[in-house]
DNA sequence: ACCTGAACACCGTTCAAGT
DNA sequence: ACCTGAACACCGTTCAAGT
């Protein structure tokens, strides 16, 4: 939770009054109206601007969206993810459940998030972290890279396909909702066609799509894993060490 | 390969040729401008109609999108895929990279596909094969469900990923210019706020991304697969038979 | 069924001008 | 530096009308 949603926690360069104006303006338009809705006219015009005022702001409208993405992912919390002295594991899975919230409460951006090129100082930030937790978890930086960009490329797609679809509304139903909603899309197309398929969105309307991403995330972590087996580990003291790739790798299934 | 790029293979309803000619012509549009380029006026234009005159075919615009993303995901070779002698792997892998071949060859709709509900006929039929695989691979139906909806999210993912930022012109460079523009953008944005995140960029583009996508999946299904460890597999025949397929799951590092 | 002209309410962006 | 009016070349969509 932030204090007040339009000044989420920023550590980068100051940024002038009038430029969050015209970012929170077009924030409230895409929460209302869909990533289509932040149009240059409809910021202009809701800051109380000529639309070509925007213009001083920002080179064009893809300036605006970037900036936009950027200082939504300035808002996802760093506390337990950041803390070096939580098991790495946890600190993976609190960014996950972290960067999934925030963008949950914006579903409209989605889209926007995934098209961009995330290399606003936000982004990096976030990508700078990540590495660090996979090399306190004794990866390797080639290993830790790739665990990295497989990460992002999980947490960015499972949100996405989640959002996909029933987007044109405001804020996101709640999640059985949202549930219910895919699973009757998906049954109603032919089960005699499609006979998995309608079974499968029969059983996946069963469970909160929550836990669906958690445990895709942690089959995902059980490949990635150094440690693998059930072993209770014993060291694994972070940064320094092991690294030495991840030995023994067999995951346990599902 | 597909004969014409403008049939690629269907089985579903009959589709008016008028209106395959506006998918066609939609299709050209992004290829050329990106997934905005395909407006109902620009599609009319290059037909030859009135802008209007697209709405005998299509309800409306999103309308028009989804039967391109629907019809394209129809271009994805199953030959591998759908053939039950193969080892399941071998299938989910041949899957994953037809599907991603078919979006690289058409980066523009990518946003498109990703932003879909995905519940064409060609992509329920998608779906439905890759149950089908992950029943043969003995998964549960439960189990098979997730693990579907989890491969769809890295797949989708990662093309998305692969093809954001640098979207904007037509075809696609080839994939080591990509790795490097890509590393180019990363690496230029300052080494010293960022330290891991510019290393990360260097080391991943040492290698061309088509083999982190097959890293990334192969961690996954990994982390999917019942057998597991070195177990020779023995029994557990699924559906119809064997399905053991593959034997011995542990991966090769990095 | 299929297409059209005309109109409506929108877009992003630029240019010359003002303070 | 910051903002404006006016204009340009676009949008999606609807309506009434034609064949």
């Amino acid at each position: 939770m932030e204090a007040t949603s339009s000044t989420p926690k920023r550590r980068g360069p100051p940024r002038s009054l009038r430029e969050d104006d015209l970012l929170d303006a077009a924030l409230s338009l895409v929460d209302e109206g869909g990533p289509e809705a932040a149009s240059v006219r409809g910021i202009a015009a809701r800051v109380g601007v000529a639309p070509n005022a925007v213009y001083t702001y920002f080179r064009d409208r893809s300036a605006v969206i970037r900036a936009l993405v950027d200082r939504l992912l300035g808002g996802v919390d760093h506390d337990v993810f950041a803390d070096r002295s939580q098991p790495w594991r946890a600190r993976v899975e609190s960014l996950a459940l972290e960067l999934r919230r925030q963008l949950a409460t914006h579903p409209g951006v989605v889209p926007l998030v995934i098209a961009s090129p995330l290399d606003g100082p936000q982004a990096l930030t976030l990508h700078e972290r990540l590495l660090e937790v996979f090399a306190d978890a004794g990866l390797d930086d080639v290993a830790a890279a790739r665990a990295s960009y497989l990460l992002v490329t999980y947490m960015l797609g499972s949100v996405a396909l989640d959002v996909a679809g029933a987007l044109k509304p405001g804020p996101l139903p709640p999640e059985p909702a949202r549930v219910a909603a895919r699973h009757s899309a998906f049954a109603a197309a032919s089960a005699d066609r499609f006979p998995r398929a309608s079974a499968a969105a029969a059983t996946v309307a069963a469970y909160v799509s929550t836990e669906q991403y958690l445990w895709g995330l942690r089959r995902l972590l059980d490949g990635v894993d150094p440690e693998s087996e059930d072993a209770p580990s014993a060291g694994a003291e972070p940064n320094g060490r092991i690294a030495t790739g991840h030995g023994s790798t067999c995951p346990r299934s599902s």
